[in-house]
DNA sequence: CTATAATCGGAACGTCCATTCCGCTCGCGC
DNA sequence: GCGCGAGCGGAATGGACGTTCCGATTATAG
Protein backbone atom coordinates (compact mmCIF):
# COMPACT_ATOMS: atom_id res chain seq x y z
CA UNK A 1 0.00 0.00 0.00
CA UNK A 2 2.88 2.11 0.46
CA UNK A 3 3.38 2.34 -3.53
CA UNK A 4 3.31 5.56 -5.46
CA UNK A 5 0.53 6.82 -7.28
CA UNK A 6 1.09 5.82 -10.69
CA UNK A 7 -1.49 3.75 -12.11
CA UNK A 8 0.45 2.46 -15.41
CA UNK A 9 3.47 1.51 -13.78
CA UNK A 10 6.15 2.60 -16.55
CA UNK A 11 8.77 -0.54 -15.54
CA UNK A 12 6.13 -2.61 -16.18
CA UNK A 13 8.12 -5.87 -16.38
CA UNK A 14 7.26 -7.73 -19.32
CA UNK A 15 4.47 -10.26 -19.60
CA UNK A 16 5.10 -13.71 -19.62
CA UNK A 17 5.50 -15.05 -23.22
CA UNK A 18 2.30 -17.19 -22.92
CA UNK A 19 0.38 -14.36 -22.15
CA UNK A 20 1.47 -11.95 -24.67
CA UNK A 21 0.76 -14.90 -27.09
CA UNK A 22 -2.43 -15.45 -25.79
CA UNK A 23 -3.23 -11.58 -26.26
CA UNK A 24 -2.63 -11.35 -29.76
CA UNK A 25 -4.59 -14.66 -30.16
CA UNK A 26 -7.55 -12.61 -28.51
CA UNK A 27 -7.04 -9.72 -30.82
CA UNK A 28 -6.97 -11.81 -34.00
CA UNK A 29 -10.24 -13.71 -32.61
CA UNK A 30 -11.93 -10.49 -32.20
CA UNK A 31 -11.49 -8.79 -35.17
CA UNK A 32 -12.84 -12.39 -36.90
CA UNK A 33 -16.10 -12.84 -34.98
CA UNK A 34 -16.82 -8.73 -34.42
CA UNK A 35 -16.42 -8.67 -38.61
CA UNK A 36 -18.75 -11.20 -39.37
CA UNK A 37 -21.03 -11.01 -36.26
CA UNK A 38 -21.03 -7.33 -35.14
CA UNK A 39 -20.77 -6.00 -31.81
CA UNK A 40 -23.59 -7.86 -30.79
CA UNK A 41 -21.29 -10.42 -30.67
CA UNK A 42 -20.41 -12.26 -27.19
CA UNK A 43 -17.41 -12.41 -25.46
CA UNK A 44 -17.36 -15.78 -25.34
CA UNK A 45 -17.69 -16.56 -29.14
CA UNK A 46 -14.10 -14.93 -29.15
CA UNK A 47 -12.82 -16.79 -26.17
CA UNK A 48 -13.74 -19.79 -28.28
CA UNK A 49 -12.44 -19.01 -31.20
CA UNK A 50 -9.10 -17.85 -29.71
CA UNK A 51 -9.19 -21.15 -27.97
CA UNK A 52 -9.04 -19.77 -24.88
CA UNK A 53 -11.60 -19.49 -22.05
CA UNK A 54 -13.38 -16.18 -21.09
CA UNK A 55 -11.32 -14.98 -18.25
CA UNK A 56 -8.22 -14.79 -20.04
CA UNK A 57 -10.12 -12.67 -22.51
CA UNK A 58 -11.01 -10.33 -19.86
CA UNK A 59 -7.95 -10.11 -18.28
CA UNK A 60 -6.81 -8.84 -21.55
CA UNK A 61 -9.45 -6.61 -21.91
CA UNK A 62 -11.33 -5.61 -18.57
CA UNK A 63 -14.30 -4.38 -20.56
CA UNK A 64 -15.95 -5.51 -23.93
CA UNK A 65 -15.72 -1.73 -24.76
CA UNK A 66 -11.80 -2.11 -24.60
CA UNK A 67 -11.93 -4.91 -27.05
CA UNK A 68 -14.01 -3.32 -29.54
CA UNK A 69 -11.83 -0.84 -29.34
CA UNK A 70 -8.73 -2.45 -29.87
CA UNK A 71 -9.82 -3.90 -33.04
CA UNK A 72 -11.10 -0.73 -34.11
CA UNK A 73 -7.74 1.07 -33.63
CA UNK A 74 -6.05 -1.74 -36.21
CA UNK A 75 -8.92 -1.33 -38.62
CA UNK A 76 -8.42 2.73 -38.32
CA UNK A 77 -4.58 2.16 -39.01
CA UNK A 78 -5.30 0.50 -41.75
CA UNK A 79 -7.49 2.68 -43.34
CA UNK A 80 -5.29 5.52 -42.39
CA UNK A 81 -2.93 3.60 -44.56
CA UNK A 82 -5.55 4.24 -47.53
CA UNK A 83 -6.12 7.35 -46.91
CA UNK A 84 -2.54 8.41 -47.21
CA UNK A 85 -1.65 6.27 -50.30
CA UNK A 86 -4.78 8.02 -51.97
CA UNK A 87 -3.73 11.57 -51.04
CA UNK A 88 -0.24 10.55 -52.31
CA UNK A 89 -1.86 9.99 -55.78
CA UNK A 90 -1.41 12.94 -58.90
CA UNK A 91 -5.50 12.08 -59.76
CA UNK A 92 -6.94 13.54 -56.98
CA UNK A 93 -10.64 12.78 -58.22
CA UNK A 94 -10.17 9.44 -58.92
CA UNK A 95 -8.02 8.75 -56.11
CA UNK A 96 -10.73 10.09 -54.08
CA UNK A 97 -13.51 7.95 -55.88
CA UNK A 98 -11.31 4.44 -55.62
CA UNK A 99 -10.64 5.00 -52.13
CA UNK A 100 -14.30 5.47 -51.24
CA UNK A 101 -14.84 2.02 -53.49
CA UNK A 102 -12.30 0.37 -51.40
CA UNK A 103 -13.80 1.97 -47.78
CA UNK A 104 -17.13 0.74 -48.52
CA UNK A 105 -15.96 -2.85 -49.26
CA UNK A 106 -13.52 -3.04 -46.52
CA UNK A 107 -16.70 -1.60 -44.23
CA UNK A 108 -18.96 -4.41 -45.86
CA UNK A 109 -15.78 -7.04 -44.81
CA UNK A 110 -16.00 -5.87 -41.64
CA UNK A 111 -19.12 -5.29 -39.71
CA UNK A 112 -17.53 -3.64 -36.50
CA UNK A 113 -16.04 -0.92 -38.64
CA UNK A 114 -19.71 -0.55 -40.26
CA UNK A 115 -21.06 -0.42 -36.68
CA UNK A 116 -18.95 1.58 -35.02
CA UNK A 117 -17.57 4.36 -37.47
CA UNK A 118 -19.69 7.02 -36.89
CA UNK A 119 -20.17 6.10 -33.26
CA UNK A 120 -16.77 6.00 -32.41
CA UNK A 121 -16.73 9.67 -30.96
CA UNK A 122 -15.89 7.93 -27.61
CA UNK A 123 -13.09 5.84 -28.05
CA UNK A 124 -11.76 5.62 -24.34
CA UNK A 125 -8.23 5.00 -24.86
CA UNK A 126 -5.25 5.04 -27.19
CA UNK A 127 -6.99 6.58 -30.26
CA UNK A 128 -7.71 10.22 -30.49
CA UNK A 129 -4.87 11.10 -32.58
CA UNK A 130 -5.65 8.33 -35.18
CA UNK A 131 -8.84 9.27 -35.37
CA UNK A 132 -7.70 13.24 -35.57
CA UNK A 133 -5.39 12.09 -38.75
CA UNK A 134 -7.64 9.88 -40.29
CA UNK A 135 -10.31 12.88 -40.19
CA UNK A 136 -7.91 15.25 -41.57
CA UNK A 137 -6.77 12.98 -44.46
CA UNK A 138 -10.09 12.20 -45.50
CA UNK A 139 -10.65 15.92 -44.92
CA UNK A 140 -7.64 16.58 -47.28
CA UNK A 141 -8.61 14.09 -49.97
CA UNK A 142 -12.20 16.22 -50.38
CA UNK A 143 -10.58 19.35 -50.47
CA UNK A 144 -8.13 17.90 -52.96
CA UNK A 145 -10.62 16.64 -55.41
CA UNK A 146 -12.42 19.78 -55.17
CA UNK A 147 -9.66 22.40 -56.01
CA UNK A 148 -9.14 19.68 -59.02
CA UNK A 149 -12.89 20.84 -59.78
CA UNK A 150 -13.90 16.70 -59.47
CA UNK A 151 -15.92 17.29 -56.37
CA UNK A 152 -18.06 19.75 -56.21
CA UNK A 153 -17.66 22.96 -53.66
CA UNK A 154 -20.55 22.92 -51.52
CA UNK A 155 -19.68 19.25 -49.66
CA UNK A 156 -18.09 19.19 -46.55
CA UNK A 157 -16.14 15.63 -45.24
CA UNK A 158 -19.00 15.32 -42.82
CA UNK A 159 -21.22 14.38 -45.84
CA UNK A 160 -19.25 12.45 -47.56
CA UNK A 161 -18.65 10.47 -43.65
CA UNK A 162 -22.21 10.50 -43.10
CA UNK A 163 -23.22 9.10 -46.98
CA UNK A 164 -21.21 5.86 -46.69
CA UNK A 165 -21.55 5.52 -42.79
CA UNK A 166 -25.57 5.28 -43.92
CA UNK A 167 -24.12 2.65 -46.71
CA UNK A 168 -22.28 0.64 -44.25
CA UNK A 169 -24.60 0.60 -41.80
CA UNK A 170 -27.50 -0.85 -44.39
CA UNK A 171 -25.23 -3.34 -45.40
CA UNK A 172 -24.31 -4.42 -41.93
CA UNK A 173 -28.15 -5.19 -40.86
CA UNK A 174 -28.83 -7.24 -44.08
CA UNK A 175 -25.50 -8.43 -44.67
CA UNK A 176 -23.49 -7.78 -47.63
CA UNK A 177 -26.18 -9.47 -49.66
CA UNK A 178 -24.75 -8.52 -53.00
CA UNK A 179 -21.61 -6.54 -53.08
CA UNK A 180 -22.81 -5.34 -56.63
CA UNK A 181 -25.79 -3.64 -55.07
CA UNK A 182 -23.12 -1.86 -52.76
CA UNK A 183 -21.27 -0.72 -55.37
CA UNK A 184 -23.71 0.44 -57.41
CA UNK A 185 -24.68 3.31 -54.79
CA UNK A 186 -21.02 4.14 -54.07
CA UNK A 187 -21.11 4.68 -57.65
CA UNK A 188 -25.00 6.96 -57.46
CA UNK A 189 -23.49 8.60 -54.15
CA UNK A 190 -20.12 9.51 -55.92
CA UNK A 191 -22.06 11.01 -59.12
CA UNK A 192 -24.20 13.19 -56.43
CA UNK A 193 -20.82 14.62 -55.07
CA UNK A 194 -19.50 15.33 -58.44
CA UNK A 195 -20.16 18.68 -60.30
CA UNK A 196 -22.43 18.52 -62.78
CA UNK A 197 -25.14 20.31 -62.44
CA UNK A 198 -25.46 19.98 -58.65
CA UNK A 199 -28.79 21.33 -56.60
CA UNK A 200 -28.74 23.34 -54.03
CA UNK A 201 -27.53 21.85 -51.24
CA UNK A 202 -29.74 23.47 -47.74
CA UNK A 203 -27.47 24.30 -44.95
CA UNK A 204 -23.39 24.87 -44.96
CA UNK A 205 -21.17 21.88 -45.07
CA UNK A 206 -19.78 20.87 -41.92
CA UNK A 207 -16.53 19.46 -41.28
CA UNK A 208 -15.01 16.62 -38.93
CA UNK A 209 -15.21 18.94 -35.70
CA UNK A 210 -18.27 20.44 -36.22
CA UNK A 211 -19.89 16.76 -36.58
CA UNK A 212 -18.49 16.01 -33.50
CA UNK A 213 -19.30 18.49 -31.00
CA UNK A 214 -22.59 17.70 -32.28
CA UNK A 215 -22.41 14.07 -31.74
CA UNK A 216 -21.12 14.69 -28.20
CA UNK A 217 -24.04 17.25 -27.08
CA UNK A 218 -26.38 15.21 -28.42
CA UNK A 219 -25.35 12.24 -26.18
CA UNK A 220 -26.29 14.52 -23.17
CA UNK B 1 -59.11 -30.48 -27.21
CA UNK B 2 -61.98 -31.25 -29.41
CA UNK B 3 -62.70 -28.43 -31.33
CA UNK B 4 -62.34 -27.43 -34.59
CA UNK B 5 -58.31 -26.77 -35.74
CA UNK B 6 -59.21 -23.42 -36.30
CA UNK B 7 -56.28 -21.04 -34.19
CA UNK B 8 -57.76 -17.49 -34.82
CA UNK B 9 -62.12 -18.58 -34.16
CA UNK B 10 -63.78 -16.34 -36.71
CA UNK B 11 -66.43 -15.89 -33.91
CA UNK B 12 -64.58 -13.80 -31.85
CA UNK B 13 -66.79 -12.04 -28.94
CA UNK B 14 -66.04 -8.43 -28.39
CA UNK B 15 -63.39 -7.42 -26.42
CA UNK B 16 -64.20 -6.00 -23.40
CA UNK B 17 -64.55 -2.17 -23.40
CA UNK B 18 -61.24 -1.58 -20.92
CA UNK B 19 -59.33 -4.07 -22.95
CA UNK B 20 -60.10 -2.51 -26.58
CA UNK B 21 -58.28 0.53 -24.65
CA UNK B 22 -55.93 -0.38 -23.50
CA UNK B 23 -54.50 -2.10 -26.60
CA UNK B 24 -54.90 1.29 -27.82
CA UNK B 25 -52.88 2.58 -25.57
CA UNK B 26 -50.02 0.31 -25.35
CA UNK B 27 -49.88 0.70 -29.10
CA UNK B 28 -49.53 4.74 -28.92
CA UNK B 29 -47.10 4.60 -26.48
CA UNK B 30 -45.24 1.40 -28.46
CA UNK B 31 -45.26 3.52 -31.38
CA UNK B 32 -43.87 6.46 -29.35
CA UNK B 33 -41.31 4.73 -27.26
CA UNK B 34 -39.85 2.77 -30.17
CA UNK B 35 -39.37 5.69 -32.35
CA UNK B 36 -37.64 7.59 -29.48
CA UNK B 37 -35.54 5.00 -28.59
CA UNK B 38 -35.29 1.92 -31.24
CA UNK B 39 -36.63 -1.08 -30.95
CA UNK B 40 -33.95 -1.73 -27.87
CA UNK B 41 -36.29 -0.38 -25.81
CA UNK B 42 -37.95 -2.39 -23.13
CA UNK B 43 -41.56 -3.58 -23.41
CA UNK B 44 -41.65 -2.28 -19.88
CA UNK B 45 -40.80 0.80 -20.63
CA UNK B 46 -43.85 0.72 -23.29
CA UNK B 47 -46.05 -0.38 -20.44
CA UNK B 48 -45.27 2.54 -18.10
CA UNK B 49 -46.12 5.28 -20.92
CA UNK B 50 -49.30 3.10 -21.46
CA UNK B 51 -50.12 3.58 -17.91
CA UNK B 52 -51.00 -0.52 -17.86
CA UNK B 53 -48.65 -3.33 -16.45
CA UNK B 54 -46.38 -5.61 -18.78
CA UNK B 55 -48.50 -8.38 -17.82
CA UNK B 56 -51.14 -6.62 -20.39
CA UNK B 57 -48.58 -5.27 -23.06
CA UNK B 58 -47.61 -8.70 -23.26
CA UNK B 59 -51.24 -10.39 -23.78
CA UNK B 60 -52.14 -7.83 -25.90
CA UNK B 61 -48.97 -8.20 -27.96
CA UNK B 62 -47.52 -12.12 -27.06
CA UNK B 63 -44.03 -11.52 -28.42
CA UNK B 64 -42.18 -8.09 -28.65
CA UNK B 65 -41.66 -8.86 -32.81
CA UNK B 66 -45.47 -9.05 -32.73
CA UNK B 67 -45.47 -5.61 -31.03
CA UNK B 68 -42.75 -4.13 -33.36
CA UNK B 69 -44.74 -5.18 -36.11
CA UNK B 70 -47.83 -3.60 -35.16
CA UNK B 71 -46.34 -0.13 -35.43
CA UNK B 72 -44.53 -0.87 -38.30
CA UNK B 73 -47.90 -1.70 -40.30
CA UNK B 74 -49.03 1.65 -39.05
CA UNK B 75 -45.87 3.46 -40.50
CA UNK B 76 -46.07 1.34 -43.29
CA UNK B 77 -49.37 2.90 -44.12
CA UNK B 78 -49.01 6.20 -43.58
CA UNK B 79 -45.77 5.97 -45.94
CA UNK B 80 -47.89 4.14 -48.20
CA UNK B 81 -50.38 7.06 -48.40
CA UNK B 82 -47.25 9.43 -49.10
CA UNK B 83 -46.32 7.04 -51.73
CA UNK B 84 -49.62 7.55 -53.26
CA UNK B 85 -50.06 11.34 -52.98
CA UNK B 86 -46.84 11.34 -54.89
CA UNK B 87 -47.91 9.56 -57.67
CA UNK B 88 -50.56 11.58 -58.14
CA UNK B 89 -49.08 14.38 -58.68
CA UNK B 90 -48.20 15.46 -62.43
CA UNK B 91 -44.64 16.41 -62.10
CA UNK B 92 -42.92 13.32 -61.37
CA UNK B 93 -39.42 14.60 -60.70
CA UNK B 94 -40.16 16.75 -57.65
CA UNK B 95 -42.73 14.68 -56.64
CA UNK B 96 -40.27 11.93 -56.66
CA UNK B 97 -37.63 14.39 -54.62
CA UNK B 98 -40.06 15.46 -52.42
CA UNK B 99 -41.38 11.88 -51.49
CA UNK B 100 -37.59 10.77 -50.75
CA UNK B 101 -37.26 14.27 -48.82
CA UNK B 102 -40.27 13.12 -46.54
CA UNK B 103 -39.50 9.89 -46.13
CA UNK B 104 -36.45 10.49 -44.90
CA UNK B 105 -37.57 13.09 -42.22
CA UNK B 106 -40.25 10.45 -41.62
CA UNK B 107 -37.15 7.79 -40.57
CA UNK B 108 -35.70 10.73 -38.17
CA UNK B 109 -38.64 10.98 -36.53
CA UNK B 110 -39.58 7.33 -36.15
CA UNK B 111 -36.07 5.14 -35.20
CA UNK B 112 -38.28 2.01 -36.08
CA UNK B 113 -38.46 2.59 -38.83
CA UNK B 114 -35.28 3.70 -39.71
CA UNK B 115 -33.96 0.64 -37.98
CA UNK B 116 -36.45 -2.06 -39.67
CA UNK B 117 -37.26 -0.82 -42.72
CA UNK B 118 -34.47 -2.75 -44.85
CA UNK B 119 -35.03 -5.61 -42.29
CA UNK B 120 -38.70 -5.92 -42.60
CA UNK B 121 -38.42 -8.89 -45.18
CA UNK B 122 -40.18 -10.87 -42.43
CA UNK B 123 -43.08 -9.72 -41.37
CA UNK B 124 -44.57 -12.42 -39.18
CA UNK B 125 -48.19 -10.96 -39.51
CA UNK B 126 -50.50 -8.70 -41.53
CA UNK B 127 -48.27 -7.21 -43.47
CA UNK B 128 -47.73 -8.97 -46.86
CA UNK B 129 -50.03 -7.24 -49.11
CA UNK B 130 -48.98 -3.88 -47.41
CA UNK B 131 -45.37 -4.53 -47.74
CA UNK B 132 -46.12 -5.38 -51.38
CA UNK B 133 -48.03 -2.48 -51.99
CA UNK B 134 -45.91 -0.11 -50.86
CA UNK B 135 -42.69 -1.83 -53.03
CA UNK B 136 -45.22 -0.88 -55.95
CA UNK B 137 -45.69 2.64 -55.30
CA UNK B 138 -42.60 2.97 -54.83
CA UNK B 139 -41.06 1.28 -57.83
CA UNK B 140 -43.76 3.19 -59.88
CA UNK B 141 -42.46 6.61 -58.49
CA UNK B 142 -38.72 5.54 -59.80
CA UNK B 143 -40.19 4.74 -63.45
CA UNK B 144 -42.23 7.12 -63.46
CA UNK B 145 -39.54 9.48 -63.05
CA UNK B 146 -37.44 7.73 -65.24
CA UNK B 147 -39.73 8.22 -68.09
CA UNK B 148 -40.03 12.01 -67.37
CA UNK B 149 -35.81 11.91 -67.94
CA UNK B 150 -35.81 13.21 -64.31
CA UNK B 151 -34.02 10.01 -63.02
CA UNK B 152 -31.49 8.37 -64.91
CA UNK B 153 -32.30 4.95 -66.74
CA UNK B 154 -29.67 2.50 -65.35
CA UNK B 155 -31.51 2.88 -61.66
CA UNK B 156 -33.58 0.05 -59.80
CA UNK B 157 -35.73 0.56 -57.01
CA UNK B 158 -33.91 -1.45 -54.86
CA UNK B 159 -30.57 1.19 -55.65
CA UNK B 160 -32.82 4.04 -53.79
CA UNK B 161 -34.43 1.62 -51.20
CA UNK B 162 -30.62 0.72 -50.13
CA UNK B 163 -29.56 4.40 -49.83
CA UNK B 164 -32.20 6.08 -47.96
CA UNK B 165 -32.19 2.92 -45.42
CA UNK B 166 -28.78 3.76 -45.41
CA UNK B 167 -28.85 7.22 -44.61
CA UNK B 168 -31.93 6.48 -41.94
CA UNK B 169 -29.60 3.80 -40.38
CA UNK B 170 -27.19 6.59 -39.69
CA UNK B 171 -29.29 9.32 -38.61
CA UNK B 172 -30.63 6.58 -35.86
CA UNK B 173 -27.26 5.61 -34.40
CA UNK B 174 -26.16 8.63 -33.70
CA UNK B 175 -29.84 10.48 -33.46
CA UNK B 176 -31.02 12.91 -36.20
CA UNK B 177 -27.79 15.72 -34.85
CA UNK B 178 -27.74 17.89 -37.13
CA UNK B 179 -31.53 17.72 -39.50
CA UNK B 180 -29.86 20.25 -42.31
CA UNK B 181 -26.64 17.44 -42.25
CA UNK B 182 -29.35 14.71 -43.26
CA UNK B 183 -31.30 17.04 -45.90
CA UNK B 184 -28.14 17.91 -47.31
CA UNK B 185 -27.36 13.97 -47.74
CA UNK B 186 -30.69 13.42 -49.68
CA UNK B 187 -30.11 16.05 -51.88
CA UNK B 188 -26.61 14.93 -52.80
CA UNK B 189 -28.07 11.25 -53.42
CA UNK B 190 -30.90 12.80 -54.98
CA UNK B 191 -28.14 14.50 -57.30
CA UNK B 192 -26.66 11.01 -57.79
CA UNK B 193 -30.09 9.56 -59.49
CA UNK B 194 -30.21 12.68 -61.91
CA UNK B 195 -29.26 11.92 -65.40
CA UNK B 196 -27.05 14.22 -65.90
CA UNK B 197 -23.25 12.95 -66.75
CA UNK B 198 -23.65 9.58 -64.46
CA UNK B 199 -20.80 7.50 -64.18
CA UNK B 200 -21.46 4.04 -65.18
CA UNK B 201 -23.02 1.48 -62.70
CA UNK B 202 -21.48 -1.38 -62.11
CA UNK B 203 -24.15 -4.80 -62.41
CA UNK B 204 -27.33 -4.45 -63.08
CA UNK B 205 -30.71 -2.17 -61.76
CA UNK B 206 -32.25 -4.85 -59.11
CA UNK B 207 -36.26 -4.87 -58.65
CA UNK B 208 -37.66 -5.09 -55.09
CA UNK B 209 -38.48 -8.62 -55.33
CA UNK B 210 -34.98 -9.65 -56.16
CA UNK B 211 -33.72 -8.30 -53.41
CA UNK B 212 -35.98 -9.96 -50.70
CA UNK B 213 -35.01 -13.20 -52.52
CA UNK B 214 -31.30 -12.13 -51.85
CA UNK B 215 -31.98 -11.19 -48.22
CA UNK B 216 -34.03 -14.44 -47.48
CA UNK B 217 -31.80 -16.66 -49.01
CA UNK B 218 -28.86 -14.65 -46.89
CA UNK B 219 -30.80 -15.26 -43.88
CA UNK B 220 -29.85 -19.14 -43.50
C1' DC C 1 14.92 -29.02 -10.39
C1' DT C 2 12.17 -26.26 -7.40
C1' DA C 3 9.66 -22.45 -5.60
C1' DT C 4 6.94 -18.74 -6.80
C1' DA C 5 3.94 -15.91 -8.74
C1' DA C 6 1.87 -14.90 -13.20
C1' DT C 7 -1.69 -16.75 -15.93
C1' DC C 8 -5.26 -19.80 -17.13
C1' DG C 9 -10.12 -21.97 -17.54
C1' DG C 10 -14.49 -21.81 -16.69
C1' DA C 11 -17.97 -21.90 -12.94
C1' DA C 12 -20.47 -18.45 -10.37
C1' DC C 13 -22.58 -13.96 -10.03
C1' DG C 14 -25.18 -9.89 -11.20
C1' DT C 15 -27.90 -7.40 -14.51
C1' DC C 16 -31.12 -6.73 -18.01
C1' DC C 17 -35.00 -8.29 -20.52
C1' DA C 18 -38.89 -10.89 -22.56
C1' DT C 19 -42.36 -13.81 -21.22
C1' DT C 20 -45.35 -16.33 -17.89
C1' DC C 21 -48.24 -16.85 -13.95
C1' DC C 22 -51.59 -15.92 -10.54
C1' DG C 23 -54.43 -13.65 -7.09
C1' DC C 24 -57.32 -9.62 -7.42
C1' DT C 25 -60.49 -6.25 -9.89
C1' DC C 26 -64.16 -4.73 -12.37
C1' DG C 27 -67.03 -4.53 -16.86
C1' DC C 28 -71.06 -6.66 -18.39
C1' DG C 29 -75.05 -9.62 -18.91
C1' DC C 30 -78.69 -10.96 -16.02
C1' DG D 1 -77.53 -4.67 -7.82
C1' DC D 2 -74.92 -9.19 -8.42
C1' DG D 3 -72.00 -12.75 -9.82
C1' DC D 4 -68.59 -14.38 -12.79
C1' DG D 5 -65.17 -14.66 -15.94
C1' DA D 6 -62.35 -11.51 -18.95
C1' DG D 7 -58.65 -8.60 -17.90
C1' DC D 8 -55.38 -6.49 -14.98
C1' DG D 9 -50.78 -5.54 -12.46
C1' DG D 10 -46.63 -6.84 -11.28
C1' DA D 11 -43.88 -10.44 -9.03
C1' DA D 12 -41.59 -14.58 -10.55
C1' DT D 13 -39.14 -17.18 -14.12
C1' DG D 14 -35.74 -18.16 -17.44
C1' DG D 15 -32.21 -17.12 -20.60
C1' DA D 16 -28.43 -14.31 -22.48
C1' DC D 17 -24.42 -11.89 -21.49
C1' DG D 18 -20.58 -9.23 -19.29
C1' DT D 19 -17.63 -9.51 -15.48
C1' DT D 20 -15.45 -11.58 -11.36
C1' DC D 21 -13.30 -15.10 -8.69
C1' DC D 22 -10.56 -18.94 -7.41
C1' DG D 23 -8.35 -23.42 -7.56
C1' DA D 24 -5.31 -25.52 -11.02
C1' DT D 25 -1.47 -24.89 -14.21
C1' DT D 26 2.80 -23.46 -16.00
C1' DA D 27 6.60 -20.10 -17.34
C1' DT D 28 10.57 -18.47 -15.33
C1' DA D 29 14.26 -17.00 -12.06
C1' DG D 30 17.61 -18.94 -9.17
Amino acid sequence: MAEVAEGPVLAERPMRSDARRNRELVLAAAEEVFSELGVGAPVEEVGRRAGVGVGTVCRHFPTKQLLVEAVLKAMFTSLLDDAQAALERPDPGPAFREFYFTLSDFQARHRVLAEQMATAVDMQIAAPELKAALHEAMTRLVERAQDAGEVRADIGPADVAMLFSGLAHATAVTGDVQPALRRRCVAIILDGLRPAQPSELPGKPLDFAQLDRLKKRAKR
